[in-house]
DNA sequence: TTATTTGTACCGACCGTTCTGTTTGACTAT
DNA sequence: ATAGTCAAACAGAACGGTCGGTACAAATAA
């Protein structure tokens, strides 16, 4: 058994490509570049385009995992809540880094919500995932009375991260990141009534 | 001179396909057939798909405004603040019969932004006009008491618009528009400090 | 050898756009 | 009125390019 590809290696470069220019604009031929592989090896390592697409989101969403583990572990002494408010604004801090790109899964629900079945159910799982790995932290900060208690850590979790969507959004309409921590901080300390 | 088309109820229709099915995966073809065109009348009518598109953008916000117009003013004995919350939630009660396509405007950012720099600037044009069509109301809920005073109106649109587009994210990717109803209250009844 | 991977040429479908010719109705001259 | 003219609008076949996918031979381990 020879391999002349790493399939992570070349999902790893793959999800760069789809992260900025999307599916659609994004061709086998220009992968295949990229990649340093050929169609014959492409479509020997996946079954289709759409599978190449399918598993890079897995990628994607493993990485992201470990990423909001990571980061939501990074500062042992802060609070809970700094330590969610922090990360929030490291992630819109990357942005022009990424060329304000906004989040992947987001973008490809819009793009191919319509167009793949399969792809709408992926990426769907994969936002509901996020949510599931902040929540613990939410449930933290609101024992340790920087976030409401009498609200569900479910919901509270879920609106952050809508929250965070959504600036992301307004972010990549204006490129620029500060209006969107300004507006996400408004949030944090709206649900932190203690704080000043 | 005559005109078998009218351009607008040409634009309509498109308007609809477009939102449904996307850019990517809607068809000159499919356009000709669902408004009865055939491709010369439809490349006599627009220059090319593309500024079909633009054409259609620029109908979606003029609707949009109308609509949000009329519904910031639907209930004149309702508080701004009533009147701002009834006006997402049926925005979002709507999701199911439109559906759960989420935003227009956002679904093209997302699916043109790195295809098109044209698009990408029409769609976050569009997305400030929303905001400033909203913060008027916003400036007269927070005189009214029930928004905090001490934020400026603009900030705070911006925080609803952003929080109203992450939950139709959620709704959209849930299928279900009443937890999407449930996080967007939360955000309210949380920035208004005088009711319960 | 033998099984598997890789390189490359090619296929076929799709799709935006163009092209050619036709229809339409306003305008003009008679 | 009426016939003639013209330019705009329309019909729809054809084009040209792109791109996902395949075929098959060459290469490479074992």
């Amino acid at each position: 058994m020879y391999l002349k590809h790493d399939k992570n290696t070349v999902l790893k470069k793959g999800l760069g490509l789809l992260c900025s220019k999307g599916y659609n604009d994004l061709g086998v031929e220009e992968i295949c570049q990229v990649t340093g592989m050929t169609k014959g090896a492409f479509y020997n390592a996946f079954k289709s385009k759409e599978q190449f697409l399918r598993d890079a989101i897995q990628l994607y969403q493993q990485n992201n995992l470990k990423r909001i583990h990571t980061e939501l572990s990074k500062y042992p002494s802060k609070s809970a809540y700094d330590q969610l408010l922090l990360f929030y604004m490291n992630m819109l801090k990357a942005q022009p880094e990424v060329g304000f790109n906004g989040c992947f899964i987001n973008n490809i629900m819009s793009e191919m919500g319509t167009q793949s079945e399969a792809v709408a159910h992926d990426s769907s799982q994969a936002f509901l995932t996020f949510i599931q790995a902040i929540e613990p932290r939410v449930k933290e900060a609101q024992k340790q009375g920087n976030l409401p208690a009498h609200i569900p850590s479910r919901r509270l979790a879920e609106l952050l991260h809508s929250t965070f969507y959504g600036v992301l959004t307004i972010a990549r309409s204006t490129q620029d990141y500060k209006q969107a921590i300004t507006i996400l901080k408004l949030l944090f300390q709206n649900l932190n009534k203690e704080k000043k």
